[in-house]
DNA sequence: TCCGGCCTCCCCCAAAAGGGGGAGGCCCCC
DNA sequence: GGGGGCCTCCCCCTTTTGGGGGAGGCCGGA
């Protein structure tokens, strides 16, 4: 059985969802909310295993319970609370998806979708899968795209370096200095040099600033995975 | 009419998925291939709205035809051709999925999925929009949130900046030199200096090059958006 | 065998970058 | 009215960087 809550600010969108989910047989609404506070409190008292959320609430809005719920979810550390989210919202998503994919939704549906959409969603997600509406599935995937699939030509320019000179540039991405990438590759310095002066001219590049630009932008090194601390 | 060409080298799952969406009132099957070779032959000729696009196939995988059909889709320019692809796939997607959303599809199914789920992927993808599985949704979401998300800590650093500094630290994002910045900002090379040393002291940086990782780290610059003609 | 690419290191030199300090003007807040 | 923060620019200095050579050793292909 799927334990669902409801959070909504308007009491009819709220039982007319619970209506056709309590319809299932394997959905059960165990609970309602109509502001962000509400939904944060019976999220801790009932422990849904799915939440509806609507975003636009008065108090405090959907994204931030969702980000405060799943954070205390996480922080109970037990393995009976894999509470997961769903915002539903009737809004152009454009400016919201981000922030509630951030926040930990595990889905992002329009209100207009016809109730099985909504059922499945909840199937799907209680599943441990995720669930988009399309067409923000659709941008999704052209972000995704675009931000790993701009390497296409860089790469090509990469290709003409040398391994060595490959790996400099690598060094240089992660900002170390001539010195630091020679005590890495256990070369002197004076290489060093020689290997970042052949990988910009290869490259057409001015400076090692630019170097990290470029790394960045053909994949080679990728945000996210850094720790920042030099 | 949604018409559909179905790519497999079974010819006998082929004849299952043609059965199924033939069943629809609204779909018509118009082509089948066995091989990639074939798929792009066939969808030149008979120029589907949908290709269901199996990857293991012999002479040519279904992620090198796609990329081959869309690409040629796309320089044809005529509006008469989106022609869309959707991925099915009986393995483990882990090592496809990046490769085929490269190359343009606008879903990736396995072949699991019950055939009502099929026929509403279709329909979802004729219909402008894209379906994933639900776990490669989770998994693209996770891979977006993440990468998006790293900025939280960093980004605290970054309100330590005035907005002269943070702009900047934009510039030398973009690989500027100081000379460079000046110009942009229209201030003196000296004024520039002056901002960027305390830009690498506030942020803890230790040159440029730092500077540079720092912002694509923190989202400020983002790997996808630049031109790397310098 | 010899040539060419690659890796290693050296020299010198000019330009850029980074650090330190000072200074004037501006505006906002106490 | 007097700080204090910010933006602007200046000075001098050291360090790093990048460019231009040259050179030896290694290895694989012509």
């Amino acid at each position: 059985m799927i334990r669902v809550m409801v959070v909504d600010d308007q009491a009819l969108v709220r039982r007319g969802f619970a209506l056709v989910l309590d319809n299932e047989s394997d959905i059960e609404v165990v609970a309602e909310a109509g502001t962000g506070i509400e939904a944060i409190e019976a999220a801790r008292e009932h422990q849904p295993d799915i939440i509806l959320m609507d975003i636009r609430m008065p108090e405090m809005d959907g994204l931030e319970a969702t980000a405060q719920i799943l954070k205390a979810g996480e922080a109970a550390e037990a393995s009976d609370t894999p509470c997961r989210v769903i915002i539903l919202t009737t809004f152009d998503p454009d400016e919201y998806v981000f922030r509630a994919l951030q926040a930990g939704a595990s889905g992002f549906m329009l209100k207009d979708i016809p109730p099985e959409s909504l059922v499945e969603a909840v199937r799907t997600v209680a599943d441990g899968g995720a669930m988009l509406a399309p067409g923000i599935t659709r941008r999704l995937i052209s972000q995704f795209a675009q931000k790993m699939g701009t390497g296409r030509n860089l790469a090509e320019r990469l290709e003409r370096l040398t391994t060595r000179e490959r790996e400099v540039l690598a060094a240089i991405a992660h900002g170390k200095s001539n010195v630091e990438i020679a005590e890495t590759l256990f070369i002197g310095p004076a290489t060093v040099k020689t290997h970042v002066s052949s990988v910009l001219s290869k490259l057409g590049l001015r400076d090692r600033a630019q170097a990290v630009v470029f790394a960045y932008e053909c994949g080679l090194a990728t945000a996210g995975g850094r720790d920042v601390g030099f």
